[in-house]
DNA sequence: GTAAACCTTGATCCGCGGTACAAGGTCAAG
DNA sequence: CTTGACCTTGTACCGCGGATCAAGGTTTAC
C-alpha cells in the first residue's frame, strides 16, 4: 500500500501522513525498490488509534508520548488515564470561563439594544464595549 | 508619557504597545526630539477600549475593524454588535462541543476503571482509549 | 513517447498574540 | 566619564497541526 492509497483510506492528506512520520507518530515505513513509502494494516490502527486520541482532545506531542511508552515495551494505560483526568479538568475550566464570556457577550448584546449609536463617541470608540 | 511608563500604567510590556502600533491598533504617536514615542491619555483610553474588547473574545483583527470604522468618521455600533453577535454564537457552538468532550472523557474515564491493563495489547496502543 | 498521476525531499508559510533578541542611540545620576 | 536605565529599529521565534510550494524522479495508460 502506497502513501496515497493509504491516505486516501484514512481520508487524510500525503502530507499529513508523512508529517506524522516526522513527529514519531508513525514507524519508519518500508520502502520499496523505488524509495516509495509502503504500508501495511497496522498503519491503518495506528492511524485510527491517533484519530481517536485527538478526538479525545490530546496533542500529539501527547500522543506520540503514549506510543513511545508502548514502544518501550511498557503498557501505556496509567500514563493514558493520567492524561485523560487532566485534559478533563482542562475542559472543565475551558468549559467555566467560556461561561462566563457567554453571560458577558449577552450583556453587551442586551447594552447594544438599549445605548443609542447618536450618545456613542469618539473616545469610546464605541460606548457597546466600553459601557 | 513615554512608552514605558505608558507600559508601566497599564500593565503591558512596551513591546507589545509597539505591537499594536504595526497592527493598526494605535495611531502613530508623537515623536520627541530623540525619537521617543510620546503619548497622552487618549492612548490610555485606547489601550483599554482593546482590552475590554479582547476580554469580549474579539480578535485583533476585529478590534481594528472598529478602530477603523471610527477613524473613517463613522459610529461602529452596528458593526460591534455584529461581531459580538457572531461571537456569542461562537462561543455557544465551542461550549456545546467542549461539552460532548467532557462527556466522551468521562466515558474514557469510566472504561480506564472497568478496564484491566494486563488486557491491554500492542496493536491497540492503549485500549482505554480504542475500546 | 508522452502525458497524467503518482512518489520523493526539503523548505516555507498559515493564524493568533505576542515575546525575545540584536545592535545601537539617549539620558540622568554619581 | 562612566554606568545603568531607558529608548530605537529590525528580525526571528513560540505552540499547534498541519498546508503549500518547489523541483524533481517514477510509474501507468494510452
Amino acid at each position: 500500500m502506497l502513501i496515497g492509497q493509504l491516505a486516501d483510506t484514512v481520508g487524510l492528506p500525503s502530507q499529513t501522513i508523512r508529517f506524522y512520520e516526522r513527529r514519531g507518530l508513525l514507524p519508519e515505513p518500508v520502502r520499496g525498490v523505488n524509495g516509495y513509502r509502503i504500508y501495511d494494516e497496522s498503519t491503518l490502527t495506528r492511524l485510527n488509534f491517533i484519530h481517536t486520541a485527538q478526538a479525545a482532545g490530546l496533542t500529539l506531542a501527547e500522543i506520540g508520548s503514549i506510543i513511545d511508552l508502548r514502544a518501550d515495551g511498557n503498557v501505556p494505560c496509567a500514563h493514558v488515564a493520567s492524561l485523560i483526568d487532566s485534559k478533563l479538568v482542562d475542559v472543565r475550566t475551558r468549559i467555566r470561563s467560556l461561561g462566563a464570556l457567554e453571560a458577558e457577550l449577552e450583556e453587551v448584546i442586551e447594552r447594544s439594544h438599549r445605548l443609542d449609536p447618536a450618545d456613542c463617541t469618539d473616545a469610546d470608540i464605541c460606548h457597546i464595549l466600553t459601557g
